[in-house]
RNA sequence: GGUGGAGUCGCCUAGUGGCCGAGGGCGCACGCCUCGAAAGCGUGUGAGGUGAAAGCCUCCGUGGGUUCAAAUCCCACCUCCACCGCCA
């Protein structure tokens, strides 16, 4: 939920994001309207609540007549209330829904424009040369029998995979490596629930207009996350935080589920685009005016762990149409994909400023001792399948074999090559 | 899944219809005392809305209901604890 504050008194500059992210900046004005009738009905719903107080605790102490008199004019009174608690209900009700409605202002560097607006702002390391014929992840993967796509589908549907052998090697590997690498800067190692209540999912933005990507358990009434990201912030929702020490960062493993709803035939090959994945991902609680710096360190973290997987990558500033909701910035590494000659996203981070925090209900208190909004971000350290995916094509050796990358090999019994099975 | 018990301002706790719209203890903060500290004494100590401020209003697990008036009575739900059943 974007600040009240800010919208009443710069609601110029959110009409400008709106319009910035391709969204109706006439929803701004449905807000401004909707808080207004709000604020008028809790003040009359207000006064008459003190009225009606004030003669029922004449009450006890009368007798007779008088008695009769107040308990007439409280009998009045209460039917107001009444009425008027029901016009704050309504008006509640209406500001939370247009509330609901308005996406995170993006920060004023955002690039403006869609998908295809978004800045490369960094490349790293070198595309080398590939033997044809290049094998993509699933060529490879097969030459392993490191992924079963086929027996996935069978038994789960399209979508789904079997990790075995190496394959399932690689991600105990992987999952290690970027675990053990969060712990050593700083981070909380945590396990983290992958399925949530309704409030973690509303809470962090999941239910807006991306609602169809998530899996609902109906007989529960639970959701299954589509990334830790969910739980992760959820974790410390209507607390009060004590960010003396600065700010508090987790790294959460759990599975992802995602219906990926409306990519119908793309990236159907292999696992690069899958119904379910695990991931470790790094969040983190901040004070909103360390948030940027924050964010900068995060996605230091991500190219420190490509770079240490020996993927040559790009970082691109996210631009205004293709953020999230909760997002204000977002910044996204794409690795290389030899068989695609192209790259394609592997991490991603987000700022969300105050906005998730305001939902969720997580505060600091600042050197006054006065709670305030924290500010979340999160980045993906590693989606598990897609790095798998990404090294097994960057990594191929003509002969098959794949190159293993130092950092990992103490994951991997040593191997310095993985050779085809 | 069954039975029983419990959910109060950081923690413990008082409170069964109206000077409790919340008392006490612990903890914490500040002050006095001290060379310094402890002890002792004193003062203060939840969040939110609105307002220039004083103030007013909301919140006693959540949501409904009864009543002029609810932490307190009624209903539903949630969570936790104990025991039983089942189970990785």
């Amino acid at each position: 939920m974007i600040d009240l504050k800010l919208l009443r008194s710069d609601p110029e500059r959110v009409r400008l994001s709106q319009r910035t992210r391709g969204e109706d900046p006439a929803l701004v004005d449905e807000l401004l309207a909707a808080d207004e009738r709000r604020r008028t009905a809790v003040a009359a719903a207000d006064s008459l609540r003190g009225e009606q107080k004030t003669i029922s605790k004449q009450v006890p102490r009368a007798s007779g007549e008088e008695r009769e008199e107040l308990l007439r004019r409280a009998k009045a009174l209460a039917d107001d209330v009444r009425a008027a608690e029901a016009e704050q209900a309504a008006a509640d009700e209406a500001v939370r829904r247009a509330h609901r409605a308005i996406p995170n202002v993006v920060a004023e560097e955002v690039p403006p424009g869609g998908e295809d607006d978004s800045v490369t702002v960094e490349t790293v390391g070198t595309i080398r040369d590939y033997a044809e014929p290049v094998r993509d992840h699933m060529a490879v993967a097969d030459l392993h029998k490191a992924i079963d796509t086929e027996r996935g589908a069978k038994v789960s549907g399209a979508r789904f995979y079997f990790l075995t052998g190496v394959g399932a090697q690689l991600e105990l590997a992987l999952v290690n490596l970027a675990m053990a690498r969060a712990a050593d800067a700083g981070l909380t190692p945590v396990i983290a629930p992958a399925l949530v209540k309704p409030e973690a999912m509303e809470g962090t933005g999941f239910l807006g207009a991306h609602a169809a990507e998530v899996y609902k358990v109906d007989a529960d009434d639970l959701y299954l996350v589509g990334t830790s990201e969910v739980p992760l912030a959820a974790y410390h929702s209507d607390e009060i935080l004590d960010l003396s020490a600065g700010p508090k960062r987790y790294a959460g493993f759990s599975p992802c589920f995602r219906r990926e709803a409306g990519s119908y035939g793309k990236d159907t090959r292999g696992v690069f685009r899958v119904h379910w994945f695990d991931k470790v991902e790094m969040f983190s609680f901040c004070r909103p005016e360390d948030a940027e710096a924050e964010h900068q360190r995060l996605l230091g973290w991500e190219k420190d762990f490509l770079t240490a997987l020996e993927l040559p990558f790009q970082v691109v500033d996210i631009a205004a149409g293709d953020l999230g909701s909760s997002a204000s910035r977002k910044f996204d590494c794409e690795a290389w994909f030899p068989s695609q000659q192209r790259y394609r996203e592997l991490t991603s981070t987000s700022n969300c400023g105050t906005f998730q925090a305001r939902r969720l209900g997580i505060r600091y208190r600042d050197e006054n001792g006065k709670a305030q909004v924290a500010a979340t971000l999160n980045g993906t350290l590693c989606a598990v399948t897609r790095t798998i995916a990404c090294l097994l094509e960057v990594h191929q050796q003509p002969d098959g074999s794949v190159h293993v990358p130092a950092e990992l090999r103490p994951w991997l019994g040593g191997r310095e090559v993985l050779e085809p099975a």
